[in-house]
DNA sequence: CGGCATCATGACAACGTTGTCAACAATTCG
DNA sequence: CGAATTGTTGACAACGTTGTCATGATGCCG
């Protein structure tokens, strides 16, 4: 009998193992065992398998294979992060290292300051079945909640800031920000620029007394005594920077050059610059952190770190993946946590310091 | 041997309909109806069954579900934006219906103009058993891949643009583009507008027509010949706004306001002003369309047209579920096509025309 | 009061896959 | 040369759920 339809708009009642079995003439154990690349499958059985799961286009149904096997083929992201750009770069990162494994992804945003949320992502996982979670800041840095995972046999990575030590036993791919904030500050200071201004991140992220440490350590090198008064805590948020900068410019001694723990903040120091008729970078410097893309849609552009976000994500689900699959066993090219170092960006926001400006008292 | 481990380590095996059903004390399939809202369960029965419910804290195994009927409870949601802010808004309007009704989402960004792309999309549905699509702009304008989907019985619900007639019969929600332009551009000239230009979004996009049409219906309506050198094409990127409005701005007779077609382009218009030196909204007056978030943190903020990104996301997402769950019956309350209107927002972009203002030629 | 819907419930098969175990052939070893 | 080992394959059960159908109880009508 020949082909009924042309294969554009036959709504194909997709092949099973058991179609590919028969057109093979092996059991349907053998189709299974080729599919899952088993050992002890004899060449020509594997050949012809194959062959047959190529003409009918077969895939593996997922439900059926995590029902029977309990294992899984979907893995969860788990993310709180109010920056549309980061959690899109990472989503994008997550996504083509699923796609290149066959898994699939299930994005779970959450409120990193829900008391239930330790359950919640027990529950989410066992509900959904996933294989594993990758874990995004600042919820891959509250221990007490990693250790909840761990102990309910949760298979996870962590994206943190290199401050949560990523020597503690549970697999990583971390950022340097210490280092990135200290040659953002160094450029400041490169610039002329003694009295630079640090506006703080949120509490909650580990990353915060990072970047305020490289701050510091910049700081320090160049033997420029730290003044209480630059320094304002915050949010990782655009009105907590223009409050801030409102703060900072209000002193007597304002700061030449502000640093704002990520884009959002140093667009909100822009802001206030601007309503406070600065011109920037003239009258003030200002570096971001994070390089999103309306870093450099800004006005003047923003000097900033870049960091590679998705590729961080790439990592972390390759990690994960490579875990999962070996089950156990350790997987030795991925058993290592990596590191990332973002890398300074520099662009218009920043300058040398105003020929005339108040340096000291 | 003592206890190992206090209860909130305990890996327990998670409940079974089985369970649920022996402490009930019915059957399999009782419990199995009392799950999905089934009639003809006594009130007695189900209270007793909800309670083992509940003291088991049982959920339904997913997988089980769909591979035992065939209907899978997972919706994919297919985007191509490379604006953040839309697809995260998206994504939690999404979600949030999601979870209140217990499905699971599958976010799937791809490139609308793959050729490959229908076919990429059934494999999607079929690959993860998905029970319906949620499409948003431009795929969901794009008749041929509608049909496509259509005649392969997938189903799907679209986000779309007024401009493709919700009338013609495949389910959507639409956003009224045009009026919302209109008011944009009403704006503008009330403010003492005459020469007004126009930034065009994306060809594949249906709501740049829309918005193009908006502007040009209100310059008509308020008798301001259309001038051909004050609009210019381009996409939907902060990019051809700033190249939009150099353009603009090189006129021998240039614009003194300039609505670009969305925020990001309006935020490249920014840009091009302040590297022209213009003061904004003093020398030239700049609207955006979107409401994005950085509408508000640029400088001066933008005046835009808001839509209720979160709001049409879920309205699509309700249509969509509604649809599955009635499987062929009408669903009353979800049939109609629902329309949004984008409503003005004034910020500090856009202001009185400049007294001395060369106003026509 | 007998017959016939209607309702509430349960027994059982089926969905497509993988795990277990046994069967058998080919090879190696004592 | 027989026994043990290895390698390749298949039969069958099981995963947790829902669909089909049968069962018995109840109510209604003539």
């Amino acid at each position: 009998m020949r082909e009924m339809k042309p294969d554009t708009t036959t709504r194909r009642r997709s092949a099973t193992i058991k179609d590919v079995a028969k057109r093979a003439k092996v059991s349907l154990k053998t189709v299974s065992r080729v599919v899952n690349s088993e050992p002890s499958v004899l060449e020509a059985t594997r050949k012809r398998v194959e062959r047959a799961i190529a003409e009918l286009n077969y895939q593996p149904d997922l439900s059926a294979r995590s029902l029977r096997s309990a294992k899984s083929y979907t893995i969860g992201m788990v993310y709180d992060n109010p920056n549309a750009y980061y959690v899109i770069a990472m989503q994008n990162g997550v996504l083509s290292v699923c796609r290149a494994t066959g898994f699939d992804l299930n994005i779970h945003p959450c409120d990193s300051n829900s008391p239930g949320l330790a359950e919640e992502l027990c529950e989410l996982v066992q509900r959904s079945r996933l294989a594993g979670l990758v874990l995004a800041p600042p919820m891959s840095e509250r221990m007490e909640l990693i250790e909840f995972l761990a102990a309910n046999k949760i298979k996870f990575v962590r994206i943190i800031s290199a401050a949560a030590d990523p020597r503690d036993g549970f697999p990583c791919v971390f950022v340097d920000d210490r280092d990135a904030a200290y040659a953002v500050t160094e450029h400041l200071i490169q610039l002329g620029h003694q009295r630079v201004g640090f506006l703080w991140g949120g509490k909650a992220h580990r990353s915060s007394p990072e970047r305020y440490q490289g701050y510091e350590d910049a700081l320090r090198h160049y033997g420029i005594t730290l003044d209480k008064a630059l320094i304002v805590e915050g949010d990782y948020s655009f009105d907590d920077g223009f409050r801030g900068a409102r703060k900072l410019l209000a002193l007597r001694n304002p700061p030449t050059a502000i640093f704002g723990s990520n884009d959002e903040i140093a667009a909100g120091v822009l802001a206030a610059a601007k309503a406070a008729n600065l011109n920037v970078p003239y009258d003030l410097s200002i570096a971001g952190f994070e390089d999103s893309p309306f870093s450099r849609q800004c006005w003047p552009a923003l000097t900033t770190a870049a960091q590679a976000t998705g590729d961080i994500a790439r990592r972390a689900t390759e990690r994960l993946i490579a875990e999962l699959r070996h089950h156990g066993r350790h997987a030795e090219d991925s058993a290592e946590n990596v590191g990332f170092s973002p890398t300074l960006v520099i662009r218009g926001s920043t300058g040398p310091v105003k020929p005339g400006a108040a340096q000291g008292k």
